[in-house]
DNA sequence: GACCGTAATTATGAATGCAAAACCTTATTT
DNA sequence: AAATAAGGTTTTGCATTCATAATTACGGTC
């Protein structure tokens, strides 16, 4: 047996990923001060971690350091929101179009097989968020550009840790699934504008779901 | 005299930038591992702002954190460097698209200004480099989305780990001028379509000069 | 009671310390 | 001679400590 490197990752990434939940889900409210040793006791760790995790988020934009005053929690507003999930749009959209010109046949069959499953999860709506997941994951990994799939991972972290900016509502289900389809047809068609088109505007209908 | 403690920026930025540096001119070379005890006794300070700085730069893209084992350079190569600069060539589009929809015209003429700047610039290379640059900065300004410009730096960055693959070729200023002038008058035209799909051929031509 | 200067407190930024993982050297076995 | 196991060394990741800047509390003056 393997000897099962249960090393999840790195100390400071995992108190990043902790931190980038509370500020979306405005747990660390926009604008406010961030207490690092609070947070490090809370958290039982000390404060270097802490800090370390603290730069990444200030380079990703979600927290502002001042000199010597210490970070605070950068304003993520509705605009911030809607760009976001412009460039999440675009980012995605293109990955469809590549999928469509060069994904293997085998490929295509598993995205379908996903889609598949998708269809029979309609009753269940957690079920069905996973497999909707699942299918742009692999769409993104089939698309083939691990830079792309970095930056969507990111961007998508913005988006899903707002509670009332879910990427997809629970009203939405029928017609989710519905632009799922419409994109699959255009993938197995090879049509690599249609691709790029249907899941733009499965995006987009996602944001106006959401306003 | 007074202790002249002159604090621009915080040491790990200041480290950060040092090493981003060291990295683009292949003093550090892409896969090579990073010292931190030499470097931090090289810069006479300790490894904790070192630390942090190299965490702002894995963040970045420029340097890769293996568990247990340290900082790397990132090594791209040359299927990465394409992914890049794809990105890059699709963000950058959907930026002017946007310019050419929204933007004020004080705004435009903002950036004609700098085109003619840049048009003036075409016997010195190095300033023409400078000028491009800001072009392409301005542009992403006026698109008005922080989270693009956060990302187009950082691809920008990862493009820059190859020197060889330099965004813009000495060999190809005059042609380049003509691309940023057609992407202008797209620009001034207020032709969407026509500004992305012009940047997008100025971005695969540039592709093109460095294969 | 308001204002200002000073001492006490607190928080940040950075150095140092330490346990454990990874690495390297060397010796032993086949 | 190749493979491998053991022991020592180096390096990482994190905790702790320390100096100094910033903030607050306090007390005196008017």
């Amino acid at each position: 047996m393997p000897p099962l490197t249960l090393t999840p990752r790195a100390l400071y990434e995992e108190v990043a990923e902790r931190l980038r939940e509370r500020i979306f889900s405005s747990q660390l409210a926009p604008g406010s001060w961030i207490d690092e040793t609070r947070l490090a006791e809370e958290y039982g760790i000390s404060r270097t971690p802490l800090r370390e995790a603290l730069k990444v988020l200030a380079t990703e934009g979600l927290v502002t350091m001042k000199m010597r005053r210490g970070a605070y929690v950068t304003e993520v507003n509705a605009k911030d929101q809607s760009d976001v999930y412009h460039l999440l749009s675009l980012l995605e959209s293109d990955a469809a179009g590549v999928v469509a010109s060069r994904a293997s046949a085998r490929e295509l069959q598993d995205l379908q097989a996903i889609h598949t499953e998708l269809a029979a999860a309609v009753g269940d709506t957690s079920a069905f968020f996973a497999v909707n997941e699942r299918f742009h994951t692999r769409l993104l990994e089939i698309a083939d550009n691990r830079w792309r799939d970095q930056l969507c991972a990111d961007l998508r972290k913005v988006m899903k840790l707002n509670r009332h900016n879910s990427l997809l509502k629970v009203g939405r289900i029928q017609e989710s699934l519905r632009e799922h389809q419409a994109i699959m047809d255009a993938l197995l068609a090879r049509d690599v504008l249609l691709a790029t088109q249907r899941m733009r505007e499965h995006f987009s209908s996602g944001l106006e779901a959401a306003a």
